[in-house]
DNA sequence: CGGATTGGTTCAATCGATTGAATTGCGTTT
DNA sequence: AAACGCAATTCAATCGATTGAACCAATCCG
């Protein structure tokens, strides 16, 4: 491998300066088209590769859009990227990620690292237990000059742009349809507070519970990670009691989906025997068996509205951070259905 | 927002050169100790942002390693990203990816930037229809500077490191098994050619058939795009025939979930009414109602295998592409039983 | 025919960090 | 006191592309 060739060797090779190389290759109307011609043909021929280095050197902005997101396991997030990607590549600008993992120290290195980079902008979801600190502390002023915006998971107390949804909403309607269908023993699976997703959502199903007069049991609680495999084995634990519930309230579709398997090995047909939801109504939501009722949450629309405010950011635009909460919807399936009669107290 | 601090600004407030602060900085041996940690307190103090194109332009090399995918949508694909994660992690390599979304023009302007941008590497899964000009043709000089790996799906006559499963393999295991449980009349469902993937696979499929004496009935084909959605109305589509399958093989998971989704809303239980195969075994495979017969693609060690082959051409190794083929093995669950009595044909 | 215009190209400074070689200061040795 | 060694710091060139200003030649106009 020698050496890349750079723009001064197609100038020599040319015969003209390296200026007229650079202005050529942008496709400047001050070179000349046949000049213009010329010096593309010797760039492919010597097989040049622009430096962006160079370049990114003297101009300061590297164009680049980064997002950092903390559980690619969970196709929920996944579904953001697709409509950001397009706003993004109207706009020219690629988008790169990061794949925290939940991790705070790899969450701020990427922070870090895009920022001397010369990152145009950074689109958050931010790892479990991301503080105001980690994105206003004294240690990280490069992020000062890095417009940022949240997306679907809350920092409290943080000075940015964020698209949140309205998630004690939802789950305030998911307890109403239950409790509108005669359940009362209802148990909470998955969460555990880490994010301020779960810590919403199970607040809200809590107050949901109590205003209705009927407080949570806390026997009827498992708490754990957003995985298939706790949803499968926190429903057993679930029912393996002596009353069991008659529905189990998710933090999550990927929860609901475990949990829907556990009930198939316990002989429990989700709807009638007993009720099950989720919550992000993620696309496999619709397919599984039976189909899951869960809380839509618009995955398309809060992506391109984060895009549109970190792009605003971006050319320019000042003022106080913008607080954006999309309104989630509840989709009934076929895991929910009346509260099977089980003990004499309340049916 | 002031100017970035450069280094200039520490050596000016501190009242020492460029150069002590470039050093000190990286805690270079060369500067006291005093001096390091005066310089690291001031840098602090200015807010200093590290300067990654100038440092980048000196050194050459920006350390990071890049991934591009094609379908975020399937969980498949993001599970061969957790293994390499790590493995960079260790290395202390940033690793930066792009979704290019089967789009072949998204994902050469993807490679054409890690170059322009110094990448050390490159890990490719690649967009359906890629062929070897888009590795090797003129125009993508750049790429002849990047050390790159092919993973999952191969582009044939590609002169570069890959690391593949063996569908063809895989798929004899399918078929092999169906026909043990006394199916003939074994349907395909999805894929369509446009991945050397779906290209193996299914002809795999119909040679596994052909060599069993019982080939394969053409108007037992859906061919269709990887999602649950397609998976779902293809199965719909093969069972309203006069003759229906007693068994579907579906090219991906993600198409038996759907397939699955419809037989439940058909009213036929996978694995007696009808026999259902997934294909790569993603970790939803255990939690589907019934659990899906699959084929275990070992996504961890091929990405850690994928992580070691860029690795090695990264500090330099010479010689031959090599050809990584990773075993798969058949995973029997519940979706596959025997053939039921159908017609009087066979049995 | 002299002066202004315009199109095409070059000049030269610049971005900020890195690094091998040179320098300075200071204590130690002979 | 000269010579040396060593540690700490500075010098100065360098990486490759960008860009406003300057330059030159040909053309146009009055």
């Amino acid at each position: 491998m020698t050496r890349r060739p750079t723009l001064k060797h197609i100038a020599e090779r040319v015969g003209v300066t390296v200026s007229t190389v650079s202005l050529a290759l942008r496709n400047d109307v001050r070179i000349s088209t046949a000049m213009r011609e010329q010096i593309h043909q010797v760039a492919l021929d010597v097989g040049y590769i622009y430096n962006r280095h160079a370049a990114g050197l003297r101009r300061g902005d590297s164009g680049t859009v980064a997002l950092c997101l903390n559980d690619l396991g969970n196709p929920f997030f996944t579904e953001f990227i697709t409509a950001m990607e397009q706003r993004f590549r109207v706009e020219e600008r690629m988008m790169l990620f990061c794949h925290a993992q939940e991790s705070l120290a790899v969450q701020a290195d990427f922070m870090r690292r895009m920022a001397e980079h010369g990152a145009s902008g950074l689109i958050l979801i931010p790892a479990a237990g991301t503080t105001r600190d980690d994105l206003h502390g004294v240690d990280v002023a490069h992020l000062r000059h890095l417009p940022l915006v949240l997306l679907s998971r809350d920092v409290p107390g943080a000075e940015v742009d964020r698209v949140i949804n309205d998630d004690a909403r939802g789950m305030t309607l998911v307890v109403e349809h239950l409790l509108s269908l005669g359940h009362r023993r209802i148990a909470w699976l998955g969460g555990g507070s880490t994010t301020s997703t779960a810590k919403d959502r199970e607040q809200a199903f809590r107050e949901a519970l109590q205003q209705a007069g009927y407080p949570h049991d806390p026997r009827s609680v498992q708490y754990g990670p957003t995985t298939l495999a706790f949803g499968h084995r926190g429903l057993e634990a679930l029912m393996d009691q002596d009353c069991p519930p008659t529905a189990v309230v998710c933090f999550s579709d990927l929860i609901a989906f475990g949990a829907l398997s556990a009930c198939h090995k316990l002989g429990l047909r989700p709807g009638v025997d007993v009720s099950v939801t989720g919550f992000d109504d993620m696309s496999a939501a619709a397919y599984t068996t039976p189909p899951l009722t869960s809380v839509r949450v618009r995955t398309d629309l809060m992506g391109a509205r984060a895009s549109e405010l970190l792009l605003a950011r971006i050319s320019g635009e000042q003022g106080a951070p913008q607080q954006v909460t999309m309104a989630p919807e509840l989709v009934v399936r076929e895991t929910t259905g009346p509260a099977p009669f089980r003990s004499p107290e309340e049916g």
